[in-house]
DNA sequence: CTGAAAGCGCTAACAA
DNA sequence: TTGTTAGCGCTTTCAG
């Protein structure tokens, strides 16, 4: 490259990154030249020599359920116009394998970390410790983060929903859910749930918790043996809205009145709902909002810019929909 | 690191890459000190050292859908016992983001490239046939590989469905489907089908397109608007499932005979689908396989072995669920 | 089994 | 405005 344009290796390295005054000509005969060439300088060199990897690391739990892809998004149009790019590492909700991908990416350099999550092994939680870059943990503000920290409170979403549910007069409730110890956002929000519950003298009437498989399908089926197992049960709420969309289909084709004999609500606002025959009660993750604050965290840290407030704890909005109403 | 531990650089890379021979003392003694240090290696010396980058770049339109989560899961999956590791980037279906994209992650010298779609800028194009890896283009293989290819045909998808709907004797035949500019594997399944469809002397009755939006909400829209427009239609092809879910669930709704007065059928074979009241006629797009195979001849050109046929043509398999049936 | 030297392809810091 | 000189933190290669 240096040779093909007759400049020194430093002047081609000055036009290519725009640093650095270069006269119109020998800019056109570089440009030229690279573009003959076809040539695509090496980021490993160039990071090693500059010490900086304009790559920000985002560590989250699946990609399976639009959640965090929204979160994604999120992170992907906040950095669209800076030098920072995203590079996603997937967990699958295993502590050894967030373990795995942290060390991964660490051993890259990266200018910041979004990681999704507040519970981290030990080592997990060193090393983004001693990681000298920004980071940020998200989702989730029940804990302490190791840096900053953008999301909701999920105990306190439980404990709403659950005023929510109690002020319309429910009593007899279950919860159908994800397998707890994997998911400790949704842990929270039945904790939270239930201890609200609690205080108003009333216990959860029945639970259920599946893995795997499609989540609608699985609602429609968790739903059908609760209510084979507990006919009294008047409310059902579901951990996410895709087994509570489930859930509705199922009630609706059973011909059941909702929100009168059996209320709903789920969680999360996902798009899907709009299309359904009726508005399921939920609550809003803030899942954008929680990326985009994220990655201007460690925008405005990588720029040296005066760092955000370090735990941003976001509202998430009820919405009651058609399933959940005064009986 | 080498201080710390009281033997030299070498003999430290040595222990942490577990290649060439250390005593049991001496690794001990590193790996004690690594351990007590926190030390993370710095991936990006190390692969300008070696010229060994251990990154697939996967670079897909969209996180939106599934249909990519879902390949990438058989990507993930594939190279999880191996030393390479995917990277994804996203380009939104635009071209110009593509080819940013492919000369960013090409900038980080991966060991192979897998890229969603044969349809790309004269550029992208260009720096894939230089890029000294293996080049896997996926999903489709209506066209020519740069260099190896995964996929389905899916004018062949469209003429297969097409056969099927005309076998039961369906003859308005309404289209529903993306924006087609943007989704060339959309394009090629509608080509497909009406170029079928022709043959038998059948034209298509209406078509409707969308982009953007809840795709449940606007399959129900979609619907709602062709069967005003043009009333006689007696079946509806998705472009894909989502949008065919939309509609499902709206002619359910009007309380409309399915598949009696309307047949439908959608693209995909969601998970999703398995939830609803019926089951919608669709076609599997083998995304995961699509996946698992495009890793597997990347890694097979990685590490030296046979290079795997260059073109791979996978069959999906079309399933008619409730929704097309003979009358 | 262990170490020393050279250099991967760039960029920071100076010099001209 | 341009070029020169040193590395960046590892791994390769070759000697011990």
């Amino acid at each position: 490259m240096s040779e093909a344009s007759g400049v020194s290796e430093m002047t081609v390295s000055r036009v290519l990154r725009g640093k650095g005054d270069v006269s119109e000509a020998t800019r056109l005969k570089v440009q030229e030249a690279a573009k003959r060439l076809g040539y695509v300088p090496n980021k490993i060199a160039g990071a090693l020599a500059s010490s900086r990897v304009n790559l920000v690391a985002v560590v989250i739990p699946s990609l399976k359920n639009m959640v965090f892809p929204e979160v994604l998004a999120g992170v992907s149009q906040t950095l669209e116009n800076s030098q920072l790019q995203p590079v996603v590492g997937v967990t699958d909700y295993l502590p050894e394998k967030e373990e795995k991908v942290l060390f991964e990416m660490l051993s890259w350099r990266p200018s910041g970390v979004i990681v999704a999550g507040l519970e981290h092994s030990e080592a997990s939680r060193a090393m983004l410790a001693r990681a000298d870059c920004p980071v940020v943990e998200i989702m989730d503000t029940d804990g302490d983060p190791i840096d900053a920290c953008v999301g909701i409170s999920h105990r306190r979403a439980g404990r709403v929903m659950a005023e929510a549910i109690l002020d319309a007069g429910y009593r007899r409730i279950g919860f159908l859910g994800t397998k707890m110890p994997l998911d400790h956002r949704a842990r929270k929000r039945f904790e939270g749930m239930t201890r609200r519950l609690g205080k108003a003298g009333v216990e959860i009437a029945d639970q259920e918790f599946y893995s795997g498989g499609s989540a609608l399908a699985k609602g429609r089926e968790m739903t059908e043996a609760m209510l084979a197992r507990t006919p009294d049960i008047d409310f059902l709420y579901y951990s996410n809205d895709m087994i509570g969309a489930g859930g509705l289909l199922y009630l609706l084709d059973k011909g059941i009145d909702i929100p009168g004999r059996i209320g709903l609500a789920g969680f999360n606002g996902v798009e899907l709902l709009d299309g359904l025959p009726r508005q399921l009660a939920t609550m809003d993750a803030c899942r954008r909002e929680i990326g985009e604050r994220a990655a201007r965290i460690v925008l405005a840290r990588h720029t040296g810019e005066q760092a955000e407030a370090e735990k941003v704890e976001l509202s998430p909005t009820l919405s009651l929909g058609d399933t959940l109403a005064r009986r």
